[in-house]
DNA sequence: TTTGCGATATATGTCGTACATATGTCCTAT
DNA sequence: ATAGGACATATGTACGACATATATCGCAAA
């Protein structure tokens, strides 16, 4: 008998409860940002515990970016910054294999039906940002200094989206990008089928290509790390 | 002179600096889940705060998951929730229009990217699935109900892909698409350029059509929205 | 009327202390 | 060897005190 599963009894603190219980009000409560909240000591009062435990609780929110304080003026409802918070948990010492897995698929995924966007707000000053990465590639043999100009290129085309939360997201991702490359790249190399699409490819395609072709090519010069997976 | 930006003087509070040396402190003494951290008192005497201070800062670690703590017992690292804490702040009153702009448009980049992932996970089971919503569609006259269904058929390929991560992606976002679904509704119909693929187009290429295929009757499935953003 | 200054009230920020509670450790009795 | 009790200890909770910034009011000066 595994029993592996065996009473998951969550042991929430009194700290965690008033999180939910202040969770729930905002919800309810349909707060917008720029809302004052109640004083730290009438929501004491009111939940029946400590100031100090509320101010622990409210804490979390301060970093969440829900809440904001100042001296005397109390606390209202700010709009939080929706990234931020991820990025301090990307750390690829703290997440496990598959997660990270998930996460480098994610990063193809997005990088395929990233073609149209692309092709929407292509400019020619982006063109010729993707062709100078490109060039310098061409004169540069050193394989840490290649690895580098790999993560500009591809950082440049998400810059094209034109998608902030798109842009943060790759950003934000890049430590697990890193980590996942470099242990892919100590991989001896596996035979291909055809033709691998280099950047000069994918350039090209952009120029005077379609989505469509785009989105091939990006498919070959991506299959590598598919297979890798 | 409009002076919008003068002046962002960022005021750290305590709390906010203890939680910053923290975070380097986690980072640069590599820390691995399972791994104890120091007492409280020892950080507070450490940093020369006091241990109210220190706690609040923890508790903010606490709640993405990263520092886990027991009575006697001291405290660890934890494995986080990557998504887990993004949940809480997605909440449409709590982001502003481009932002939540950015992160529809994004869906559209992830669905179209999926096209490959899915044929590659594509199983009976599933297709099956997804007939079953597109039946009941076809007998449900209702507008909720018709709304409803859509997002099912919807959450049925995030499914498909069996990224766990991608699919909690997409339960996380779901406010968001949901209330900009509704919002787009609401604009009157535009004229459309030739036929729009039906949920049972896609069906019917993931059966026995090709990624590309399904990804171009993904594009015009979703075309109306592209044109909205 | 506007500007400037000072007194006051107030909500949050920080700290120290005390005690509660759970849990690990050690010691002893059976 | 095992069970059980005594003790030590780190976190959890609470309370009180004071620091600090800022809104508000009153009043005088320009």
């Amino acid at each position: 008998m595994p029993l592996t599963r065996l009473r998951p009894i969550e042991h929430l603190s009194q700290v965690d409860k008033i999180e939910l219980r202040l969770q729930e009000y905002l919800r309810n409560e349909e707060f917008n940002p720029g809302d004052p909240l109640p004083k730290e000591m009438e929501i004491a009062k009111a939940l029946g515990v400590s100031r100090t435990a509320v101010r622990e609780a409210i804490s979390r929110f301060k970093m969440l970016g829900i809440i904001e304080s100042r001296r005397n003026r109390g606390m209202v409802i700010k709009r939080p910054d929706v990234l931020r918070n991820i990025q301090r948990v990307m750390d690829p010492r703290l997440l496990d294999g598959d997660t990270m897995k998930d996460i480098f698929e994610m990063r193809l995924v997005v990088e395929l039906g990233l073609a149209h966007i692309l092709f929407r707000r292509k400019t020619p000053e982006f063109i010729e940002k993707l062709e100078g990465i490109a060039r310098t590639e061409d004169v540069t043999t050193d394989r840490i200094d290649l690895l580098k100009l790999d993560v500009d290129f591809h950082s440049a085309l998400y810059q094209m989206s034109g998608n902030e939360t798109i842009i943060r997201f790759q950003r934000m991702l890049m430590p697990i990008f890193d980590f996942v490359d470099s242990v892919i790249l100590q991989k001896p190399r596996i035979n291909q089928p055809g033709k691998i699409a280099t950047h000069w490819d994918l350039i090209e395609e952009l120029k005077q290509g379609t989505p469509t072709g785009f989105m091939h090519k990006m498919e070959s010069h991506l299959w590598y790390f598919f297979e890798k997976i």
